[in-house]
DNA sequence: GTCTATAATTTGATAGAC
DNA sequence: GTCTATCAAATTATAGAC
């Protein structure tokens, strides 16, 4: 009897939480139907097959991502390298996930090819907004550059279950600017 | 009536093409005794169980890689990152396959455990062979910080399907030393 | 070592009642 | 919108013949 936002919704965080970490073939219609609390059929409703659902994941993450990062405006280019570092130890530390994109991106050969084409926009999107501090006669290291440094460190840091592993690339990263 | 060596090899190599490009849940023993021309079956008499094929998957990524790395002697520092650049852009252009461990590091949540043991021991050894290089009062990016800026690019790389996302890396970070 | 056969479970997906 | 019921296929794994 719930209204149908609030039940896609739910499903679609409960599907971020075990993509995020076993990936795309992590996740099943049944586990996210007992994680909420409905029937598999009643996924089925809100997200016809498992390729809608993860480009729709993609999506809510990417419009979720900006509107953390913020504005660019009046902010230095460390502190725009900082505040994207942030994010990341707080996927880390606080919520213990990887970067959906991360694992999907790491997956892409075996995804649906509209979830690719979402994965590609994420790390677009984060490379323009750092770029977008960076300005035109950047010297240093590219967003690109910046971003992957933190994509791995991420990866690195979560298999060997050390959190300085992250914070000291984010450090190494930030102090070039 | 092969030899078992040839067969446990072959299935081997086929499991790491699969693995490095969907991950440990992108190939089951029927995939792999598909791509070897035998029965799932003997798949089992040769790897018990997926962790234990896994694990010993891993073992020889990592045996292989450094090899192909050879010994740091008489290795200035950027020498020893352009090298290991090199492998990376030799996965992605020649190989066009992920990092082994970079995938199932990223999926490391939902692996076994002996399995994430040994992605954890090649990160290690990879930032040790680095590090044997740097020498102990070392200036600039860490070892780990170099190997996560390669292992998220070619994640990147891949995701976006341009090669130049990884080279440019490569470039960036090699410059600094 | 490899095979046939099969168990037990899980998967993505659909039909149709309410 | 959610349910029951079900399907066809795939999965890991084992028993036992050859």
């Amino acid at each position: 009897m719930q209204k149908a936002e609030d039940t896609a919704e739910a499903i679609l965080a409960a599907a971020e939480w075990r993509a995020r970490r076993a990936g795309y073939r992590g996740f099943s219609f049944r586990d996210l139907a007992g994680d909420v609390g409905v029937k598999s059929a009643s996924v089925h409703y809100h997200f016809p097959n498992k390729g809608d659902l993860a480009a729709r994941l993609v999506q809510r993450y990417r419009r979720r991502t900006l509107e953390a990062l913020g504005s660019p405006q009046d902010c230095s280019a460390r502190q725009a390298v900082e505040r994207l570092a942030a994010l990341f130890v707080e996927a880390n530390e606080t919520h213990d996930l990887m970067c959906l994109c991360c694992l999907l991106g790491a997956e892409s050969d075996a995804l649906p090819r509209n979830v690719v084409a979402e994965v590609s926009g994420y790390f677009a999107e984060l490379c323009g907004w750092l770029e977008s501090v960076f300005g035109p006669d950047h010297e240093g290291l590219s967003a690109q550059t910046v971003v992957a440094a933190l994509e791995g460190a991420l990866v690195i840091a979560r298999t060997r279950r050390d959190p300085e592993v992250l914070r000291r690339c984010a450090r190494e990263i930030a102090a070039g600017f």
